[in-house]
DNA sequence: ATATCGTTGGCTTG
DNA sequence: CAAGCCAACGATAT
């Protein structure tokens, strides 16, 4: 028996290699495609801040269009989703929705409850990833139930689970309107596209017979002032699968280029990105990570030689997997208190350095050049990431991860719930990585790849006078040379906030203590200890945290 | 038990 | 500008 279906478009918004939707159009007789603009979810499960609003609704807007070009087209309907689907399940006789599957608890919290209102109003609910290139529970069932804390380890597991699953077909026209099939809304069909009118389901026609003149206002993609966000967009990413397909065909046809790309050697701070810059589009599912992951195979298949994991390409969708491995097995991974694999530190709370350091102001040109890019455009190298996220924790104020986890998720186009919270453990040698002597200098990192300080030059146009010997540290000019570059530092532009070498200086004493103590503890711990298992969480000893982990985990 | 090694530091030396 | 040192962690391999 063929369904009546209302596909939920969540994270996966494209066409391409999109098994659900496929499946949705194979198993059905009528098919909405919706979106649900669940704008309190956006915000605060989400915490999606303007820029990525607007990359959203651009992608919302194309995947309306490239649907139209088929036959169909998008519903985008405002309001709490619970209430949207029980409204419209009865409202269009629905009896399954499908919906991409997705590994953030507020997505699966989501699934959740969808699955026990159809228990409820008996409709069945079919969900599939595409997400990610892998299983992460295959993943993780091969290494024992628990998950692979080193990159290596990671590979190796890979290498035994085989290559990816291959995408699925691109949808075609055909599918949309094969026999019988009635996709969206008839009078929104009639409106949209004249021409091809589908073969609708009887009592369909009948429902519309008085068709509504307002019906494809209801169920258009706001525009930003609907929404009343800021119609400002400095950004050059724009968003939508037709976008991101563009941008995936130009980084592709340099072959060269993709089978030689070695991470640590692209540039932080070149004026046009020095990686694809196609982070955005995979996070919000405008890309499939399987089309990159299979298409840089074919181009490495032809090429004499080619870079490895980690450093790859190749290597950097593994890298994504391999955050997506860990979250999906790790209770409490995007905070400190209760996550087994995370050291406990006491950082400072500072609402006022912290401000500084979120709104560029803290004079290091560097530094502030890097937040006012990330302010503007929504992204930033992986290299800048490294020294923003080393000044704000370990390296010079000591403020923890976690809120320097949530700025970026609210201001980078492609925040990712387990990339995001990882690296910035990485960063602040709280998991993954321990070489905590290892501190970004905020002066002298950057100059390595651009001396003449053009970066700062561009994102920190008071500075842009200052000669090349200054551009890094603007407060060793004189008064007079000040005066010529038209910036007098403590007035037009702020003293550094910190003294680097002293304040790193103490903060790597910090952390030697905080090993130490570690240490001390799990010592202790272990003498304890008659349940083995009290030894494996010794990183977060405390009584508390050790049942929370526990709970979280058998929920699972 | 012990050795190995880590996607991308900074500094000195030859 | 490449190599080695710094001081040294901790997950994994052996």
């Amino acid at each position: 028996m063929l369904h009546r279906t209302i596909h939920l478009f969540r994270k996966e918004l494209r066409l391409h290699d999109n098994p659900v939707l496929l499946a949705a159009l194979q198993s059905s007789e009528a098919l909405y495609p919706v979106y649900i603009l669940d704008r309190a979810f956006l915000t605060s499960s989400m915490h999606i801040g303007a820029l990525r609003w607007h990359f959203l609704l651009q992608s919302l807007e194309d995947l309306h269009k490239n649907l139209c070009q088929l036959g169909s087209c998008l519903l985008v309907i405002q309001g709490e989703y619970e209430t949207v689907l029980r409204d419209h399940i009865q409202k269009w006789s629905i009896t399954q929705v499908t919906l991409d599957a997705e590994m953030e608890p507020f997505y699966k919290e989501m699934e959740a409850n969808i699955q026990c209102l159809g228990a409820e109003l008996g409709f069945e609910v079919l969900s599939l990833g595409s997400h990610s290139l892998y299983d992460t529970q295959r993943i993780l069932d091969i290494n024992g139930g628990s998950p692979p804390l080193t990159y290596k380890r990671f590979l190796h597991i890979l290498s035994l689970l085989g290559d990816p699953e291959v995408p699925v077909r691109n949808l075609t026209a055909e599918d949309f309107q094969k026999e019988g099939l009635s996709s969206c809304l008839p009078g929104l069909e009639k409106k949209l596209r004249v021409k091809d009118v589908l073969c609708l389901a009887l009592h369909e026609e009948r429902r519309c017979s008085a068709p509504d003149p307002d019906l494809a206002e209801c169920y258009r993609v706001p525009l930003p002032v609907d929404l009343k966000i800021s119609p400002e967009n400095l950004s050059p990413w724009r968003g939508g699968e037709t976008e991101g397909l563009q941008r995936l065909e130009q980084h592709l046809t340099d072959q060269g280029w993709v089978a030689s790309f070695t991470k640590p050697r692209t540039i932080p701070n070149s004026l046009l990105p020095s990686t694809t810059g196609l982070s955005p589009y995979f996070s919000m599912g405008c890309l499939s990570v399987r089309t990159f992951f299979y298409r840089l195979s074919n181009i490495y298949a032809q090429a004499k030689h080619h870079s490895l994991p980690p450093v790859s390409l190749q290597g950097q969708l593994l890298w994504r997997e391999f955050f997506y491995t860990v979250a999906s097995a790790t209770p409490n991974f995007t905070q400190m208190a209760g996550n087994p694999i995370c050291l406990q530190i006491c950082w400072y709370k500072d609402a006022e350095r912290l401000h500084k350091w979120k709104m560029a102001q803290t004079g290091f040109p560097w530094i502030d050049a890097i937040m006012t890019q990330l302010r503007q455009e929504g992204w930033i190298h992986h290299l800048a990431r490294h020294a923003v996220a080393c000044f704000l924790t370990r390296g010079d104020l000591w403020i923890s991860w976690e809120e320097g986890m949530k700025v970026f998720e609210e201001l980078l186009l492609d925040a990712d719930y387990s990339i995001n919270a990882g690296n910035w453990m990485w960063l602040s040698a709280s998991a993954f990585f321990h070489q905590y002597t290892r501190i970004f200098c905020p002066v002298r990192f950057g100059k390595r790849t651009d001396p003449q300080g053009n970066y700062i030059r561009k994102y920190l146009p008071i500075l842009k006078n200052f000669p090349s010997k200054y551009i890094y540290e603007p407060w060793t000019a004189s008064e007079e040379e000040q005066k010529q570059a038209g910036c007098i530092i403590g007035r037009d532009y702020p003293f550094p906030m910190v003294n680097h070498k002293e304040a790193s200086d103490h903060n790597l004493q910090l952390m030697r203590q905080v090993r130490e103590e570690q240490h001390r503890t799990a010592q202790l711990t272990r003498d304890d200890a008659d349940d083995p298992m009290e030894i494996k969480v010794k990183r977060d000893h405390t009584e508390e945290n050790i049942s929370k982990g526990k709970v979280a985990r058998t929920t699972e």
